[in-house]
DNA sequence: TCGTGTCGCGCC
DNA sequence: AAAGGGCGCGACACGA
């Protein structure tokens, strides 16, 4: 059973039964845009309909905002992407045809307006959209399709039920970090002191540490060889100015990242909402946008989370997941049972591929991201040895991003084309008229797409567990809330990549750290099918973020 | 006074 | 000499 939502011009809302391949199917209503959400909420309640949007940040909000929770949809504007670009729809009606407005990216219709022909501005259709998606889509991409519409739907509760915040706790932590809060322009005293040691330490007495560029002048001046002011680069050097310049450095990251700024711009009522952009990342993991910076929330702060009275945070991290899903996803057995038990490292070292944990992380990094010097780079060869077939598979992915080729996740979503800058560039560098410069601006070019090509298949799997893992657990949190509006209940407060945060009333804390675990078999399953690949969590109950790992 | 590019840093 | 993937953001630098 479907329904599909659509906007018509008068502002009512047209509702549609449709059958699964986008037939009508059934009588359509029209309600005003004020009834709509107790029309979604009967429907909801007598026929659980996979709703049909043009998109979920377009419809999902205000059924949220008017009491109205919903268990399924298709994000026909999501779908589109992943149909548009998947290498198993390549040859469909679909993916041939010239880009309409339905390619816009989320939430730009209005904007995305002036980039489109008039007629293509009519209000979007979405029974004829999900009709023509349906007759394109193939099995193959199905769990795709509904994992990726399942994390709007939880991107949206997320936002809408927000991580619960301390704001007295956060300036707490700020004046006691950095003093109290100077008066606009200036900086707070503990910052200030910092830079009295510095300026002394490089005699510069009017230095201004946050200008990289006058920095770097006076270390260079205080004989401080480096080429960049970057921490990494400051910590191998010997000299006094480097304690306090890496404090300083931390110190105005705090302010100027999660300052008393950030805290008035994002924390409301208790609440930090983070705005997610599902499939905001050309791999399928989200983005976040606004200065919330969702997927950055540094653990620095994570004290200022606290979760009411009376409940609790349930707080739950995939332990190295992307080699992990390495591993499942080239079917290479040694890995797997590298992996089986808790620390994936360790379980290199065992098996003798490297002698040491932090070597077999190194590789394993150097693997996925495509390191070829230094520490990474020298141990690839033996990882290569103990795991031919995890080897095989990133490189294989390597070669055909160099190629100019599209790689694929385990669900079906592919990697864009490269540019067509990157095209003309190879065929000059492989024609007669090439130089020497030619071919080596070349062939950097091509290792840098592989680089992003071999990451992408590890990246977007591990994106797509994600999904997997959090739309189960949606499902079972719903169970766990026993009919009750899903705020009052157990429910997802935060996503992090390969985390979640779960704020849940005590008593059912428990039950909830089983089922984020039973959620993360699921995904397993999902993907991987009876493969005895294993994604062991770290699962903390706490009253507070920072307490967890 | 804008917009744009770069750096540096935080997260995974 | 070559240089590990993906992000978002704020501050600074610079040019229109």
């Amino acid at each position: 059973m479907h329904i599909a939502l659509s906007s018509e011009r008068d502002g009512r809302v047209l509702i549609t039964p449709l059958d699964g391949s986008g037939e009508r199917q059934g009588e359509q209503q029209h309600v005003s845009r004020s009834a709509l959400p107790a029309a979604v909420a009967l429907l909801e309640a007598e026929r659980h309909p996979r709703w049909v949007w043009d998109d979920t940040t377009r419809w999902y909000p205000s059924l949220l905002a008017g009491g109205v929770r919903v268990e399924r949809c298709a994000d026909l504007r999501l779908r589109r992407t992943i149909l548009r670009n998947s290498d198993l729809t390549a040859s469909t009606p679909l993916a041939l045809s010239a880009p309409d407005a339905w390619d816009a990216p989320a939430g730009a219709q209005d904007a995305a307006d002036g980039l489109f022909e008039l007629e293509e501005r009519l209000p979007l259709d979405p029974v004829a959209e999900f009709a023509w998606q349906q007759g394109s889509a193939v099995s193959g991409l199905a769990l795709l399709l509904s994992a990726e519409s399942a994390g709007a739907l939880v991107a949206a509760e997320i936002q809408y039920a927000g991580l619960p915040w301390r704001e007295d706790l956060h300036r707490d932590l700020l004046e006691r970090t950095l003093g109290s809060r100077p008066v606009s322009g200036e900086r707070p005293q503990l910052m200030e002191a910092l830079v009295v040691h510095i300026r002394q330490a490089l005699e510069a007495p009017q230095l201004n540490p946050d200008s990289p560029a006058e920095l770097l002048k006076a270390l260079r001046r205080a004989g401080v060889m480096v080429s960049s002011t970057s921490k990494w680069e400051l910590t191998e050097v010997d000299h006094p100015v480097v304690e306090p310049l890496l404090r300083y450095k931390k110190l105005a990251r705090l302010l100027s990242a999660n300052g008393w700024h950030w805290l008035e711009a994002n924390v409301r009522d208790g609440r930090f909402r983070p705005e997610y952009v599902v499939g905001g990342v050309v791999t399928g993991r989200w983005a976040s946008k606004g200065g919330g910076g969702a997927l950055q929330l540094p653990r620095q702060i994570r004290g200022a989370v606290v979760a009411d009275p009376g409940w609790k945070l349930v707080v739950a991290d995939a332990s190295q997941l992307e080699p992990r899903i390495l591993a499942a996803l080239a079917a290479d057995r040694g890995m797997v049972e590298a992996g089986s038990a808790s620390d994936l490292y360790a379980g290199i070292v065992a098996r003798g591929a490297v002698g040491a944990r932090e070597d077999a992380k190194i590789a394993m990094l150097g693997a996925m991201y495509g390191a070829t010097t230094g520490d990474s780079g020298r141990l690839m060869p033996a990882l290569a040895r103990a795991f031919p077939k995890a080897i095989e598979l990133v490189e294989n992915a390597a070669r055909a991003g160099e190629r100019g080729q599209k790689v694929s996740t385990l669900l079906g979503r592919s990697s864009p084309f490269p540019s067509e800058a990157w095209r003309e560039m190879q065929s000059r560098a492989s024609s007669d008229a090439a130089t020497d410069a030619d071919r080596k601006r070349a062939r950097t070019e091509a290792r840098t797409w592989g680089r992003f090509t071999r990451n992408f298949v590890v990246q977007g799997t591990a994106a797509e567990w994600a999904l997997c893992w959090m739309a189960s657990l949606r499902r079972s949190l719903h169970e766990l809330s026993g009919g009750a509006w899903f705020t009052r209940g157990p429910h997802l407060a935060f996503f992090m990549h390969d985390e979640l945060v779960i704020h849940c009333p005590a008593e059912v804390a428990d039950a909830v750290a089983d089922a984020v675990r039973d959620a993360a078999v699921e995904a397993g399953r999902l993907l991987f099918g009876t493969m005895p690949v294993t994604f062991p969590l770290t699962v903390a109950v706490v009253d507070n973020y920072g307490q967890a790992k």
